[in-house]
RNA sequence: CGGGGUGUGGCUCAGUUUGGCUAGAGUGCUUGGUUUGGGACCAAGAGGUCGCAGGUUCAAAUCCUGUCACCCCGACCA
């Protein structure tokens, strides 16, 4: 490929909505071009990339026994209302109608899809297992896109599906495909991919991992051990607490805490720790007035997600009326008469002494003791972790807090949706039985982004040579010298004969800074430099795009250097 | 959905407070020339219904009303 041939230009100023650095060097590397919110095309350079990452994918996935499948990206409303999402998922997914009015959606996931393609295939157990797997569009209707393609709402995804007759084979799969996504990470250059606990979300299901790329930007807060292998998801983390307190019980006195609006208020005006103190924090069901409210150790957050799957149902932080009887700011277990459900943090057990709300404007409580003043309660894991919080597998004080981006995720689906489906097999016995799911996703340009903003300098990305969209660039400095046109031309075509890859720049029409920094922005792991200077002594310079090699070599030893140092590239990616 | 910000040639922005004549700069693009190891220089040129709609006014990029789009924070999110 000639450079000056390329379609999409590369520019100097960066971009003012872009704010994350992956984001604007794809868009002054001629990547991507925006066309509405959260939705782009993408220019040659990152299709090559995007192709590469897919290839990498499904050698994985046909490595694993997946069979390459495609689904509708418009469906049916009827397809989702067997599985029960077509109510259940609000806005999120895109819909519409046909021509006569039949109501149709954008798939966004492919669930039901799977299952209804391999419904009647799966009808007997001596099928099992199977893994079908697609790479294509998704539409997700996301409330707030951000960052380039970190977040969109239209993307390119591999989503895969497998059938199982026991919980152990499903078990024992997922720990299959949690090795070939290891490998595919390793593969594609994704340095830092960390797997964690998550939360299942709407995807229901028991056990499930998220793969993470650890980096500022990232949009979910993860909780990592520095001691032990503990990873977990914020929303998904345990949180467990130390319950000794040795202090002895004091007298519950009510005492006049004015103008105090938070606990911090209160502790700093009675001075005592906020660790021993319980807050509550109000939310509300969707059915409205009712009121949730859950008693915290008053330095905690309560971690909603949490509070949402203990409830089964959705939450929001509470709007208190006057006439609700709660009190704001001064709720406590003591007396609280309202009829709302009254939930207690396990950061509360064994804490003696503790501040509280008396339900009295103006007054708290001090001395407050749980078993003494309210008798025997049950406590519940609702908080969020927290930094230098205890690690629940090795019971130190060791957790961290970091951000990342989810790149991937594996799901232990089990018979959510072919059991609602209707989807049976014949077991060795004659008796008719559910199959069992799992789902495996990854995001092609979420992953090729944040690659980008692993790996890039100030100049632009760092590509692993497994996605470059090259693997060789080759600068020719003065393309109007015939000594200096015809080495670089020469060794174009060799590399081309050899089946390398090769993005040449041979314009004459731009000066040697504007080639590098372009060569920069398209971030080709290997690039030779062919000028006059070089010509006149008989060599080529040689430079990897992350600075770790710059040497000159002689013409003739070009080739060989260069399909070297792709072949060591290569290695390290997959040793 | 709540809060904040921005819409002016492809891109980055000035001009808007205080209305005034053919709407500016840089960059990019075209042509010619000089240059050539980290985003050169000279000259000529093309390119803009100032997001859109309505209103006020002799006169609107500028003031008023509405609306749309984009960006940020939050809520939400396989």
């Amino acid at each position: 490929m000639k450079l000056n041939k390329l379609i999409g230009d590369r520019f100097k100023e960066r971009p003012a909505d872009c704010v994350v650095d992956s984001h604007a060097l794809m868009v002054r590397g001629g990547y991507i071009k925006g066309m509405a919110n959260g939705i782009y095309s993408q220019y040659p350079v990152m299709k090559r990339i995007a192709k590469k990452i897919e290839e990498i994918i499904r050698r994985e996935m046909d490595a694993i026994d997946g069979q390459e499948v495609l689904f509708p990206v418009v469906m049916p409303k009827e397809l989702w209302e067997e599985s029960g999402r077509f109510e259940s998922i609000g806005k999120e997914m895109f819909r519409g109608k046909d021509r006569n009015g039949a109501e149709v959606v954008l798939g966004m996931t492919h669930e039901e899809a799977a299952v209804h393609l391999v419904r009647e295939y799966g009808n007997t157990y001596a099928k099992y297992p199977f893994m079908i797997y697609q790479i294509q569009t998704k539409f997700r209707d996301e409330a707030r896109p951000r960052a380039g393609l970190i977040r969109v709402r239209e993307f390119t995804m591999k989503d895969a599906y497998s059938f199982h007759t026991s919980m152990e084979d499903l078990e024992a799969y997922y720990q299959v495909c949690f090795q070939a996504y290891n490998r595919i990470f390793k593969r594609t250059g994704a340095k830092g991919v960390i797997s964690v606990q998550s939360d299942s979300g709407m995807m229901g299901g028991s056990i499930s991992h998220e793969y993470m790329l650890l980096t500022p930007i990232g949009e979910d807060s993860l909780a990592v051990c520095s001691e032990c292998d503990y990873r977990a998801n914020m929303e998904a983390a345990n949180s467990i607490f130390e319950t000794e307190d040795t202090e002895s019980p004091g007298t519950l006195e009510k005492t006049a805490t004015p103008d105090c609006a938070t606990i911090e208020d209160v502790c700093g005006y009675l001075k005592k720790d906020v660790k021993k103190s319980c807050k509550a924090v109000v939310y509300q069901t969707n059915e409205e007035d009712h009121y949730v409210v859950v008693f915290i150790r008053g330095d905690l957050e309560c971690n909603e997600t949490k509070l949402r799957n203990f409830l089964g149902k959705e939450i929001h932080p509470a709007v208190i009326t006057d006439d609700s009887g709660i009190i704001a700011g001064y709720i406590g277990p003591v007396g609280i008469t309202k009829n709302c459900t009254v939930l207690f943090d396990t950061s509360l057990l064994g804490i003696r002494n503790l501040v509280c709300g008396a339900n009295e404007t103006g007054y708290h409580y001090v001395n407050f003791n749980m078993e003494r003043d309210l008798g025997d309660v049950r406590y519940y894991d609702l908080s969020k972790i927290t930094e230098g919080g205890i690690c629940p597998k090795c019971k130190k004080h060791t957790i961290e807090i970091s951000r990342g981006i989810e790149i991937g995720n594996i799901f232990q689906l089990g018979t959510k949706y072919t059991d609602v489906m209707n989807m049976r097999y014949t077991d060795e016995n004659g008796d008719l039985k559910t199959p069992i799911m799992g789902c495996y996703g990854i995001g092609i340009g979420r992953l090729a982004a944040a690659v980008c903003e692993a790996s890039h300098d100030e100049y632009g990305p760092v590509w692993p040579i497994s996605i470059a969209p090259w693997e060789v660039h080759i600068c020719c400095l003065r393309a109007d010298d015939e000594t200096v046109k015809k080495t670089a031309d020469d060794l174009y075509d060799h590399l081309q004969k050899e089946g390398v890859p090769v993005i040449y720049d041979d314009r004459t029409s731009v000066r040697p800074g504007v080639m590098f920094s372009d060569a920069d922005l398209l971030g080709v792991p290997v690039r030779v430099i062919v000028s006059p200077k070089n010509s006149k002594e008989n060599l080529c310079e040689i430079v990897t795009r992350d600075k770790k090699i710059s040497k000159k070599v002689t013409v003739e030893e070009t080739m060989k250097t260069v399909l070297d140092i792709i072949n060591r590239l290569k290695e390290e990616l997959e040793a």
